[in-house]
DNA sequence: GTATTATCTGTTTAATTGCTCATATAAACA
DNA sequence: TGTTTATATGAGCAATTAAACAGATAATAC
């Protein structure tokens, strides 16, 4: 393993192992590529809203429905679906007064799949 | 499809689908699964994390690196890294008086993949 | 047209979160 | 021993976020 050599990079802060810094630059993400990835992220890093995505998952429901579900307001659960809705992890379709909503991506289930796996190993 | 009809639950809650609320109880998830997959999904979902652990997706990376990678105080970046570790996300291995941190985990990667997949599509 | 039902949206308030600064460890070395 | 270096931690501030409530739509029935 090369020697670490503390000095100033251009920006002031202290850089060690330079040539591992410059690898990680090369391979890194476009920034607004992980401004999104975090969005995303966010969007399931919620009670909530995870709740609702696990029962969609199962089939289509209404604001109705999944505010009984979760025992929180309809009005609560027509925000959460909103931002949902936003980023296109959910769509719905309408019948005469009623909306049911449905997953709207297959990554959605692969990312519960994954955290699930993680919970559970 | 049954014919949906309103009425009122115990919980005070308006009900439509009965039936479909009871099928999604079965197959609902324990409250605090959902709160530790609630927990593991916050811990992704912010830039500077996210960019951390992508990051160390290639190798391992000492503190300082990472400051100097991120261009955010050392300070920033170990508060993060607190985070991470206490969730067993990443771990690390002290060599004299640098800390190389590493990811812990497969499952992060593969969170992190199919973010990237869902962004990308 | 009006009334009703299911859902949506805007605003305010309360709780969380990320960062900075100052201070505290912990290891290495003189 | 004391000093330096790399990292950790605690407190406080600023920004973000969630929940609650009130009012607004949109489809249906009358």
């Amino acid at each position: 393993m090369p020697r670490a050599t503390t000095h100033e990079d251009r920006c002031g802060c202290r850089v060690i192992h330079s040539e591992r810094i410059a690898q990680a630059r090369r391979q890194a993400l476009e920034r607004d590529e992980i401004a999104r990835m975090a969005e995303l992220f966010k969007a399931v890093a919620d009670s909530s809203r995870l709740s609702i995505l696990w029962a969609l998952r199962h089939g289509e429901m209404c604001v109705c429905d999944l505010a009984a579900l979760l025992a929180i307001s309809e009005s609560a659960v027509s925000h959460q679906l909103r931002l949902l809705r936003t980023l296109r992890l959910v769509s719905n379709r309408r019948d005469g007064v009623i909306l049911y909503y449905r997953l709207n991506d297959d990554h959605i289930e692969q990312l519960l799949d994954v955290a699930l796996a993680h919970e559970r190993e």
